[in-house]
DNA sequence: GTGCATAATGCGTACAGAGACATAACCCTT
DNA sequence: AAGGGTTATGTCTCTGTACGCATTATGCAC
């Protein structure tokens, strides 16, 4: 059983998670860097709302940056998020699989 | 690029380990069924809150439920929040060794 | 230095959800 | 059928936080 701090750290990193807006940036970052104003173009919301989300995924290592020049070029080097997803997408696809069979037999 | 609905979907299933109160039932039951009543006695939390929880992870299909007379149990089988867990771990463990480092360095 | 880009922060609004209390629904026993 | 114990739901409050606007801070060119 783990300890409350524990569950604590748990919960924290997976509400990072829980947010679709910081999900997309990370999705995008994955893909390569890029700098605060391709994000802005990529995800529609504004400048100050990328660069909170940013801030708290660089906080919990998920997201790294680098100045060029006037620019900050973020990147997301860590594979963790993806791993987390593709079991989470395992898990989607096995309850519609679920699901599909239920009504089939009905 | 994950569509956004999937975007969503990951999300909303990362929202549900976002909460200490839930995370702490699913690692009560992953150690075995258990009752509402000793669900409460064990996190000190209301019925009904309790209730609300389950009910959400039930949903989710992380928890499922049975029968006995009028009481019910509680079970949680699946080992995915379990791989979850291990993954965000090593990944908090790799975060402190590195902070741990950089102090040592300085 | 001044002016001009970009990124970060102060502040306000709005909304979702946690959590508890009260109530209703449910099931068992008699 | 009636009553008692257990679980689910209606409703409320309150806190956290997403999100945008305005402002400030930061770095570059001149």
């Amino acid at each position: 059983m783990p300890s409350p701090q524990l569950l604590e750290e748990y919960s924290q990193f997976f509400r990072l998670l829980s947010e679709p807006a910081r999900l997309q940036l990370l999705c995008h970052l994955q893909r390569g860097p890029m700098d605060v104003a391709s994000l802005i173009e990529a995800t529609g919301f504004s400048q100050s709302h990328i660069s909170r989300q940013l801030g708290q995924l660089q906080r919990a290592g998920l997201v790294s940056c680098e100045r060029d020049g006037v620019r900050m070029i973020y990147l997301a080097d860590d594979p963790l998020v993806q791993d987390l997803c593709t079991l989470v997408q395992t898990r989607l696809k096995q309850r519609l699989e679920q699901q599909l069979q239920q009504l089939r037999a009905a």
